[in-house]
DNA sequence: TCTGGGGTCCTAGGACCC
DNA sequence: TCTGGGGTCCTAGGACCC
């Protein structure tokens, strides 16, 4: 006997815009885009124009004259996220939060207190649209896959429930792009060999799909194709890698710029380790060229760090290492860090492992991280920006608000 | 007038060890 | 002295997710 569908899958709808549209009326009905010099957000009002996110500001008016651009109400986005989660939390324990916007649910054991799966998918976009005023579209099925499926598909504020009778048959005829894993470049390789559909997909050479996308991804697209799916849904996953990056436009890469830059970014990445407790052992630094080619240079170090000076010297010297082995790029348009390697480590013993350019247990290592921790301490008590260094301290470069940034970032 | 920001996973080659 | 194979770690690049 089939299983019967337990697992759903709960995405807010354009999520921030529909809360401009909820916080302000006269926005309601209408196209808009949360961004400024780029659009982070866009209302289906908006997307029917050709509006998406990631899209530049002028490209979006372009295309939709009418658009009304807001700045957005960051703080509000995490609010009312908690106010939807807090609600998804009524029917499981067993949730699986993938972003501000969606998660997944695992119902099979709520049946006796909330009743069948989509029972309690109407009750939840019941309640999110009385209790929030937000629309959200749920999908629910018998593996998160299907799910995932089903939500995307009952868009905008929708509801799809899959049959498990009807699986196949529900696969069949929708297009690549919507099985998980399948992006722009593997739809285009797909699509010059014939296979649009999932139906296509389920049915391709496993050779052939081999070459096109390589092993591994071979092996999942196609049992994800033939609705084989193992994912559990897991509640509280960790981030493995902890970064930041910002785009610059178009910018010639002089070591002010690298300074200032890169010690904005290892100030953010060190101070989210440091209140975590964790360190790290691997700094990779991506450099984008004007052209979007990017390259990417890291090193592992001997010892875990977490102190911000110690960040930026190592990211100051790989960028100058990834900008010496490409001297005909004379701007680039965007800088990263990433972290990686992450431990936890005692107080002590990390202050110890800091390496100055001296070598571990250099005396000025222990006192950086001492000057990292009192500065961490103002801020808790004052806000991020009371207190900073120099160049850190002029952080407004990026195109996009700090509070922003702070809405996508994982727990570590 | 070009393209945000935080993440995950995979591949492939090389170094090194046993 | 030469050769082989497996495992692990590291680096660089790329595709993908939200």
């Amino acid at each position: 006997m089939a299983t019967r569908p337990a697992i759903l899958h709960a995405d807010l709808d354009a999520f921030y815009a529909s809360v401009e549209q909820l916080l302000d009326p006269a926005l309601r009905g209408r196209p808009i885009a949360v961004g400024g010099g780029v659009v982070l957000a866009a209302s289906y009002e908006a997307k029917r124009h050709g509006v998406t996110s990631g899209m530049v500001g002028w490209r979006a008016r372009e295309l939709c004259p009418e658009l009304t651009i807001v700045a957005g109400h960051f703080s509000e986005y995490r609010r009312l996220s908690e106010q939807v989660m807090e609600i998804l939390g009524t029917y499981t324990p067993a949730i699986e939060q993938v972003s501000i916007d969606e998660a997944f649910l695992d119902v099979a054991g709520s049946r006796r207190l909330h009743g069948e799966p989509d029972v309690i998918a109407r009750e939840i976009r019941r309640r999110v649209t009385a209790e929030v005023g937000l629309p959200i579209s749920v999908g629910a099925a018998r593996t998160k896959h299907l799910a995932k499926i089903a939500s995307q598909v009952a868009k905008p504020d929708g509801l799809i429930i899959v049959d498990p009778a009807r699986e196949r048959a529900f696969l069949e005829p929708l297009p690549v792009r919507l099985v998980w894993g399948v992006g722009p470049a593997t739809e285009a390789r797909l699509a010059s060999r014939g296979v649009t559909t999932i139906g296509d997909l389920a049915r391709s050479d496993p050779d052939a799909l081999r070459r096109i996308v390589g092993v591994a991804a071979a092996g999942k697209l196609h049992a994800l194709a033939n609705n084989e799916d193992p994912r559990d849904v897991r509640r509280g996953r960790r981030a493995h890698s902890v970064g930041a990056q910002s785009a610059l436009g178009r910018s010639a890469p002089t070591p002010g710029l690298r300074a200032e830059v890169l010690g904005h970014l290892a100030d953010r990445v060190a101070s989210r380790l440091r209140a975590r407790r964790r360190a790290i052992r691997t700094v990779t630094v991506r450099v984008r060229f004007v052209g979007m080619r990017s390259i990417t240079r890291s090193t592992t170090l001997e010892h875990p760090i977490a102190s911000t000076l110690a960040l930026r010297e190592v990211a100051e010297s790989l960028a100058s290492i990834a900008l010496a082995d490409n001297p005909g790029e004379s701007a680039i348009s965007l800088l990263a860090i990433s972290t990686s390697g992450l431990v936890e480590e005692p107080e002590v013993q990390l202050e110890l492992a800091v390496p100055g350019p001296a070598g571990p247990g250099a005396p000025e290592a222990a006192a950086r991280l001492a000057v990292d921790r009192s500065m961490d301490r103002v801020r808790e008590r004052f806000g991020r920006t009371a207190v900073g260094y120099a160049a850190a301290a002029l952080s407004s470069r990026g195109a996009v608000p700090d509070e922003f940034r702070g809405l996508a970032e994982k727990e570590i």
